[in-house]
DNA sequence: CATTCGTGGCC
DNA sequence: TGGCCAAGAAT
């Protein structure tokens, strides 16, 4: 049972979607999964030039699975969170593997891939495969609390399942129109019914809007601040993997070491990049991980 | 459930 | 100018 706001979201989405290379017809599974794995916590603008130079050099999931994860980590260059490089290669490798090189169908199949979660695998499913299914990502999640919910931001992940079903049964029973509206919705959460300042004035769904309704009230539970980047962890982690991408022989650890003046800091930093798999040591030096590699 | 994990642009 | 923020996942 679709409801009358969420026909005005579609409409609005027919006038105004962008055309962003990961919806290009057919759909590519692959390039849908790059594309939502790049866009974790950042922004499409960073994401676009950086997507394109992905599916040059690596069309397809065994393309990435025959080179090197070290590869995959210095192409995501500054990208952020290089980690996920990491688990896109890793889900190259499965997808290779597990499901003769085509990205699977199915929600369980996806959800087992690193670095695909709930989002991400709904994500999948449903802008690539178009299936009929809620795709909850922090936009959505916040057009839903302000328009149904009269609240500023998103609430706890109990309301989210809450949301989930919710979305559910509004979705359009066709699973065409369902995938339009669930990629109208994020569009939407994206460019109208922004985190900061949403453009009402010239919204569509204003009139059914309860947050505008009720005046906008500010979040009675703000979202806690963010850490500090200077002189974090996630800062000197930063500064060693800029020079491991650039560097093309292995780096010895004093020298990297000597990248961040505080020496206890730059060790933990060199040990946890090393956990993490994004940096394989060697004696005395570091280098990206190599094919065999884990 | 709370934390950790990069980067750079913006108001 | 600097705190805030941007299509989450893993632990």
């Amino acid at each position: 049972m679709t409801q009358v706001w969420l026909d005005e979201v579609a409409h609005w989405f027919a006038a105004h979607r962008r055309d962003l290379p990961w919806r290009g017809e057919p759909r590519d599974p692959w390039g849908v999964l790059v594309s939502e794995v790049m866009l974790q916590q950042t922004p499409v603008a960073r994401v676009l030039p950086a997507y394109r130079a992905w599916l040059q050099r690596w069309p397809t999931a065994p393309d990435l699975a025959n080179d090197s994860p070290g590869e995959a980590v210095r192409m995501w260059d500054r990208l952020g969170y290089p980690r996920r490089a990491l688990r896109l290669h890793g889900a190259a490798v499965a997808v290779t593997h597990r499901h003769d090189g085509r990205v699977p169908e199915r929600y369980e199949d996806l959800v087992a891939l690193p670095g695909v979660g709930d989002y991400t695998a709904s994500a999948v499913l449903a802008f690539a495969y178009r299936h009929r299914i809620p795709v909850l990502d922090t936009n959505v999640r916040r057009v839903i609390a302000r328009v149904t919910a009269g609240e500023a931001a998103p609430g706890t992940a109990t309301v989210a399942r809450a949301e989930r079903q919710h979305l559910g049964e509004s979705l359009p029973a066709a699973p065409e129109d369902a995938a339009d509206l669930s990629e109208a919705l994020m569009e939407f959460g994206a460019l109208v019914c922004t985190a900061r300042s949403p453009d009402c004035g010239g919204c569509p769904v204003a009139a059914h809007c309860l947050w505008l309704e009720l005046g906008r009230p500010a979040s009675e539970t703000p979202l806690p601040r963010q850490a500090p980047f200077a002189g974090s962890d996630r800062q000197v982690r930063g500064v060693l993997m800029a020079a491991l991408r650039d560097a093309s022989e292995p780096l010895p650890l004093e020298s990297l070491a000597g990248l961040w003046p505080d020496g206890r800091q730059s060790r933990r930093a060199l040990r946890s990049l090393a956990e993490d798999g994004l940096l394989v040591i060697e004696r005395d030096v570091a280098s990206l991980p190599g094919r065999e590699a884990h």
